[in-house]
DNA sequence: CGACTGCTTGATGTTGCTCAACGTGCGTGG
DNA sequence: CCACGCACGTTGAGCAACATCAAGCAGTCG
């Protein structure tokens, strides 16, 4: 395995940025490094939650399965934790973690990410914060697609690549229809025939995965009216 | 107001079980006890989040209107705390909280609160356990009721009340029928007219608020089969 | 070349929302 | 006290949104 040194690590989370030398050792000491590829697998559903995953680089879907049908709850771009509530909440993961692209993770061991929230409560106290606000986020993505119809969730969706993953109007989707149908809980010739209208309405640009806003505030509009 | 004695509270959280005898001091002087009726609101979404929310005893629902309507995130009964992410996520409160039964809530000055975080990281450590779990139970609601029918939705819903509030086949809907529509996403005809389906199909018994289960293998079934 | 995957398009049936009407109980103000 | 408005609950009819089924096309890999 190969030595982590997190004190030099240019990847740092907030919460780690609040760490002392000496735990950032420890942290260092119990954390290993691992690359995925587009595709791999990270952790499994059901299989138990031994450490903290962290991703320094790539891009990571999060789903699950339930009732035959495959969801995806949703998409993290490096630097993030993955799942922390996964890790804590229970002694199994209620999560896949999959790799959408090249992806290096830090798998931290539970019990050192414990013993320094015990003793650093700068640190505990970042993660709170990081917890809290990612839970309002999902809170109001899964209320606010409830109520939302399905050219609105897909309006969403091109929106959330074009603003949170490539921060560009021009960008090559990552997923499949069919990943964009478990994302949205739809289907994906629903998502097919919704990309083709908004291409239609000369509101995207669309060839295969290669796609191109070109009017933004209509979508911004579809994606707020439902 | 009255003066608040954490130490000999009978209703204290895990978390707060956790505390040293000069921290629950510190607790109980920054801290107010209020009672809220039936209806009453507790506090109110776009508020600024100035206090930690623990409720001692009684019900309560968590609420927000987003786009016209409203929804209902979740119903909670005591002991707990409400909404800790809306507390920390961010400086206003994302969600309204409203009693649903006589409901008595203890305020706790956020800067006491997180300075006990900062001090002691067992009791930051308990938090983050409750918030993941939190979180771990609300992305299967969410995710669950997305790709469930109303049918099912209902029948969740029902279920909740007998096995999470009232441990009893047999019990009183604190809730309108408009308020489980906005819990699960629907109108209140189709509520109706699905626990009037129930009704006659003899899953439950019915008589206004009241309502008994009587086919509770049956009703499972439906939760689970969508 | 054939099997396979990802994508698209059309036809069809179902679900559930909306609208509308009507009954009930409750509180307010005349 | 009654009249009125108002929230709640129930029931029916019509319609829009979507899932499902079915078929076909393009690209890829063995």
């Amino acid at each position: 395995m190969k030595k982590t040194f997190c004190n030099s690590c240019e990847f740092k989370s907030p919460a780690a940025g609040l760490l002392t030398e000496s735990e950032l050792l420890e942290l260092g000491d119990n954390c290993a490094e691992v690359e995925f590829g587009a595709g791999e697998i990270i952790f499994k559903q059901d299989a138990l939650s031994t450490n903290v995953a962290y991703i320094k680089q790539g891009m990571v879907k999060i789903h699950f399965k339930g009732s035959g049908r495959e969801r995806i709850m949703k998409i993290v771009k490096a630097p993030a934790y993955l799942c922390l509530p996964s890790a804590f909440g229970d002694k199994v993961n209620h999560f896949s973690a999959t790799a959408i692209e090249n992806t290096s993770v830090c798998f931290i061991d539970i019990t050192t990410f414990r013993s320094i929230i015990y003793k650093n409560g700068r640190f505990a106290y970042q993660l709170i914060l990081e917890l809290s606000k990612g839970q309002i986020q999902n809170f109001h993505n899964c209320l606010n697609n409830a109520q939302k119809q399905n050219t609105g969730r897909v309006a969403d969706t091109i929106l959330f690549f074009a603003h949170e993953i490539y921060n560009s109007n021009a960008f090559t989707l990552p997923v499949s229809r069919q990943d964009i149908a478990d994302l949205t809980g739809m289907n994906r010739e629903s998502v097919s025939r919704i990309l083709t209208d908004f291409h239609e309405d000369k509101i995207i640009g669309l060839n295969n995965r290669n796609l191109t806003i070109l009017n933004e505030s209509l979508l911004k509009q579809i994606s707020e009216k439902g």
